[in-house]
DNA sequence: GTTCTAGAAC
DNA sequence: GTTCTAGAAC
């Protein structure tokens, strides 16, 4: 069937017709659906003048009345600006008097934010001061009110255009279409975007999967379609019909969580690729995306129903973001071809892409390594993938491709759901390789063309196999298939002996249209809903729109979160196969049991996978109770790295240990020792030597342990909790009485001590009244004004060590009333020392005054002695004590630094040139400019980019490797500059003759 | 193909 | 402050 249209005609006359006609936009949405991002996304781009009515600011900033939205809206529209209405309008009833504002003049669309309520309630749970002023614990409850009552709109109650968002792609998708639209400009009428049981399909192939039961749910979209205008409602519709119902009654009553790809669409049969000869080949990024546009056009019409994505690792990646341009200028239907950010090889499970066909930027040889995508691709498809892609084919010439059907052996095809990877070999641009074109780009953007072509229609070859000609065997399908070459030909074959199965699921669709046929769909859809159901925006898939919409998901996870934070795993569900049910009964009942001692601390359940089933029955439970969302919520991510990975800041994280608290056995365990370092256990150790089951010990983190240089963790709480293996040591043999007992204990336990360190802990703001007198009063103001914000850890930790020595005393040398010595933590030579002011409010060399003459004297006395001591140990050693004239740490610290250099820690040019340029202020230079000038002289960061320079001959050196070796030779004086700015042994003259 | 840097993210 | 990694330099 064609689904060409003459597009450009129909617009033309619909243009000249509309032109400058104002539209009505009705955002519709629950509270933190985006409206408001949405509107000022477009508002800040657009070049149409739009006015936003938001009900909740309408009233001079405050909440309004309809009746001012609605009279607002009419002023703007005959000024003949456009209006988008910012509002729940969540259903008919209230969105009836604003359709009315649409006339012959006037279009109404509406634009729905259709996406899971967890998401939203997350969102608000995190947000503060925004305008809706829906915070805290009841936006669970609200929002899910809110949502029971949602009734989407329909073309029939008078829109004349409706763009339905399930995802973060469909958002990003209708933030495109508005915001480039201009202010003459229309847009095609009719429903897009919407996952509808009803929609017709009846395009080529497709035509098999129609959905067999019409349940009438919605009115009369389908016929508007085919009214549509543009050639995207037509494509839209295809796409949707797949997944149709089974999609919709989950969203209602489960609310699958964050998901940027509309996993309706995952069963889609869709072709991942990598950019093709940009990486390695290094060719023309410009080029390659305009090439690869124009190729994914004129495929555009053959894919039916299938879609293609451009994968690329990072974020950041340049040819994404130029794709992505060029296909948004072109107005490409984002559905079947969009963008994503994300390893190729784990789309599916990290992602939550369902790709069956993934390409492989491959090499000549067709042989793995090499690195890129390529190295990844047969990395992750084993073996299997390596022998299947020899029988077929020994080499590739550039512009060609190699279809290569996965053998169910291999990891890509059970972990990732591929069938079959596609090897598609571009033209090189890179001189270093083989077959080089010498820059001819012309001969290059043919061949690039090629292997685009011939990588799509390989991938259309599959796909047509996919969609199973249900009354057919597999052997009359082959013989009616065009197949393009020999080896596709022998590939389909193989592709049919490994998909029986899907065989016989399309005779059910042929033969069996009631029952059973949407059981099995329903089926599909919820496990794709579990494997999706991602607990915080955070960790949902990586894809980049996320990024592009500024999106407010991401920062989801309040930034300001200096709030006591226990990130704890689930106890004993892992290694000692604790009941998974019995287990999440007994955390959420633990949390709420400690709910209201919790003050503003926050509790936060962590599992490692998306799928993690305790994670989901505890937050299903937790909703049930409606516990609030701020204060304990549930965390994908890896306990070790919930800072520096995730953005979440949990100063104590709990461990699932074993009975002798020793490293090791895997699991969480394993992880968080690994991750705490020597340190960890050894201040283990020294609290306690075993455990008991249903007992907790808490253990403080030394200040040299990564866990807090990088994770900010203070303390780490061992848990042993009972055993239900029969593998391991002490199993309770299934004795549930016994275990949900231990299991209780464990979590009271842990809680229990939890509270202990956040009530000690400096962070929490006082409640009024009660104070904690063992500890030095601590200027809070201090630290969220001028140097904190939302500042890392690490930059505090001098700080914290200056003001409460006492709680380091594994890392402090030596404290005072004055002053506290510690190794630095990183250290840049053989010995490197840190002296640091116990003054408070004297954070950096800028800050010295004449009144610090005296600590800054004490500083230098101090680092003397120490530098004194190291040179009784070894007379070599030769020392320098000075300042950072721009500190990178909070707290004025006096480097005593020995001048080899010698360490692995000292990495790069900053590094060097931070002790070895004038950036580097001697100390005894700082005590003279401050009693001469009242302040010392600081330079300028730029000096930290200088050349590399010998500190001893002056000589300079092209990276840091030659320096360091130059350095660990150069026995050349040290220059007359650092004359008596140098501590060291005299030379011998003394006892010279 | 490897080494190294610089910049971003944390 | 470190870590990570893309891209430059070699």
């Amino acid at each position: 069937m064609e689904m060409d249209i003459d597009d450009a005609s129909q617009l033309k006359g619909e243009e000249e017709k509309e032109k400058g006609k104002p539209i009505v936009v009705l955002l519709v949405g629950a509270p933190a659906s985006g409206k408001s991002t949405f509107c000022e996304s477009v508002m800040q781009a657009s070049s149409r003048p739009w006015v936003r009515i938001c009900q909740d600011t309408i009233n001079n900033g405050k909440a309004g009345t309809k009746p001012q939205c609605l009279k607002s809206a009419t002023i703007s529209l005959k000024e003949g600006k456009s209006v988008f209405i910012d509002r729940c309008n969540l259903n008919k009833e209230q969105r009836v008097d604003f359709v009315k504002l649409g006339g012959p003049q006037v279009e109404v669309h509406a634009v729905v934010l259709d996406l899971p309520a967890k998401l939203c309630i997350s969102r608000i749970a995190k947000r503060t001061g925004h305008e809706g002023n829906l915070q805290g614990g009841k936006a669970a409850a609200v929002v899910n009110r809110m949502l029971q009552t949602k009734e989407l709109p329909k073309l029939s109650e008078g829109f004349s255009r409706i763009m339905f968002c399930q995802g973060e792609t469909d958002v990003q998708t209708a933030l495109n279409t508005y915001t480039a639209l201009g202010p003459s400009d229309t847009l095609p009428h009719g429903c897009f975007g919407q996952k509808d049981p009803n929609a017709k399909t009846q395009l080529g192939i497709m035509k098999f999967l129609k959905r067999p039961h019409e349940t009438n749910s919605q009115d009369s979209t389908c016929s508007q379609f085919t009214d549509g205008k543009g050639p995207c409602s037509k494509a839209q519709e295809t796409v949707s019909s797949l997944s149709g119902t089974a999609s919709q009654k989950i969203k209602v009553s489960e609310d699958p969580a964050v998901n940027s790809i509309s996993q309706n669409d995952n069963d889609v049969p869709t072709l991942a690729f990598p950019s093709i000869s940009t990486a390695d080949f290094r060719f023309d990024l410009e080029k390659a995306s305009n090439i690869i546009v124009e190729k994914v056009e004129q495929f555009m019409d053959k894919l039916g129903n299938t879609r293609l994505v451009l994968v690329d690792l990072t974020q950041r990646s340049k040819i994404l973001s130029l794709v992505r341009a060029k296909a948004a200028q072109k107005n490409m239907d984002s559905k079947r071809f969009f963008t994503f950010v994300g390893d190729i090889t784990q789309l599916h499970s990290k992602g939550g892409l369902h790709c069956d066909v993934i390409a492989n930027a491959a090499n000549w040889r067709l042989k793995p390594g090499g690195g890129g995508v390529n190295a990844a691709i047969f990395d992750a498809g084993g073996p299997a993938l390596e022998s299947a892609t020899k029988n077929l084919a020994k080499s590739l010439l550039p512009g060609n491709a190699l279809v290569v059907p996965l053998p169910s052996t291999s990891p890509l095809y059970s972990r990732e759901k591929v069938t079959h990877v596609i090897h598609v070999l571009g033209p090189n641009m890179n001189p270093h390789r083989p077959n080089c074109l010498d820059n001819d780009y012309i001969k290059g953007c043919k061949i690039l063309e090629d292997a685009y072509s011939s990588l799509f229609e390989g991938f259309l070859s599959i796909a047509k196999t996919k969609v199973k000609f249900p009354n057919r065997s597999s052997q009359g399908t082959q013989s009616e298939l065009s197949v393009p070459d020999n080896k596709t030909e022998g590939i389909l074959r193989n592709h049919f002996s490994h998909s029986e199965q899907e065989t016989e699921n399309c005779k059910n669709y042929e033969s069996d249209r009631s029952k059973k046929c949407t059981k099995s769909e329903n089926a599909v859809v919820v496990v794709g809903c579990k494997e999706q159901d991602l607990v915080s925006p955070l960790s949902g898939a990586a894809s980049d729109e996320t990024k592009a919409g500024e999106n407010p998901a991401a920062g989801s996870i309040s930034q300001h979160d200096d709030v006591p934070t226990l990130a704890f795993p689930s106890i004993s569900t892992a290694g000692f196969q604790f009941d998974l049910e019995k287990a999440s009964t007994i955390i959420v009942d633990k949390v709420e049991e400690f709910m209201d001692k919790l003050g503003n601390a926050r509790l936060v359940l962590v599992d490692l996978s998306n799928r993690s089933e305790i994670l989901s029955l505890v937050r299903a439970k937790a909703a049930q109770k409606n516990i609030d969302s701020k204060r304990f919520f549930t965390y994908v991510g890896d306990i070790t790295r919930l800072y520096s990975e995730g953005g979440l800041r949990c100063n104590v994280i709990a461990n699932a240990t074993n009975w002798r608290l020793k490293a090791g056995g895997g699991g969480v365990n394993s992880a968080i020792f690994d991750a705490g370092g020597p340190d960890l256990e050894a201040m283990t150790k020294n609290q306690a030597s075993s455990l008991l089951p249903g007992e907790a010990v808490v253990v403080p983190l030394p200040s040299t342990s990564p866990l807090y240089t990088r994770e900010g963790v203070t303390h780490v709480i061992h848990v042993l909790g009972p055993n239900m293996n029969p593998e391991r040591p002490n199993c309770l043999d299934g004795d549930y009485i016994k275990g949900c007992k231990i299991l209780q204990d464990a979590y009271s336990s842990l809680f229990e001590k939890f509270l202990s360190i956040a009530n000690t802990q400096v962070k929490i703001p006082k409640i009024s009244g009660k104070s904690i007198p063992s500890e030095p009063s601590l200027p809070e103001e201090k630290i969220k004004g001028t140097l904190t914000k939302s500042w890392s850890p690490w930059v505090q930790a001098l700080y914290k060590i200056a003001m409460q020595p006492e709680k380091y005393k594994n890392e402090v040398l030596e404290a005072s009333d004055d002053v506290v010595v510690l190794n630095d933590m990183y250290p840049k030579a053989k010995k490197h020392l840190l002296v640091l002011a116990r003054f408070e409010g004297l954070d950096c060399l800028a800050d010295a005054r004449k009144e610090h003459i005296q600590t800054l004297k004490t500083l230098h006395a101090v680092g003397l002695k120490w530098a004194e001591k190291f040179l009784h140990e070894d007379a070599s050693l030769v020392f320098r004590l000075g300042y950072h004239s721009v500190p990178s740490m909070r707290q004025l610290h006096l480097h005593v630094i020995s001048q080899d250099f010698e360490s692995k820690h000292l990495k790069n040019k900053k590094h060097w040139n931070s002790f070895n340029t004038d950036f580097f202020r001697d100390s005894l230079d700082v005590i003279e400019e401050v009693n001469d000038m009242g302040k010392a002289i600081l330079e300028d960061e730029k000096l930290l980019s200088l050349e590399l320079r010998c500190h001893r001959c002056r000589s300079v050196h092209p990276n840091m490797p030659r320096l360091k070796s130059h350095i660990s030779n150069c026995q050349a004086p040290f220059p007359a500059a650092l004359n008596g700015r140098l501590v060291l042994v005299q030379s011998n003259s003394a006892s010279d003759p």
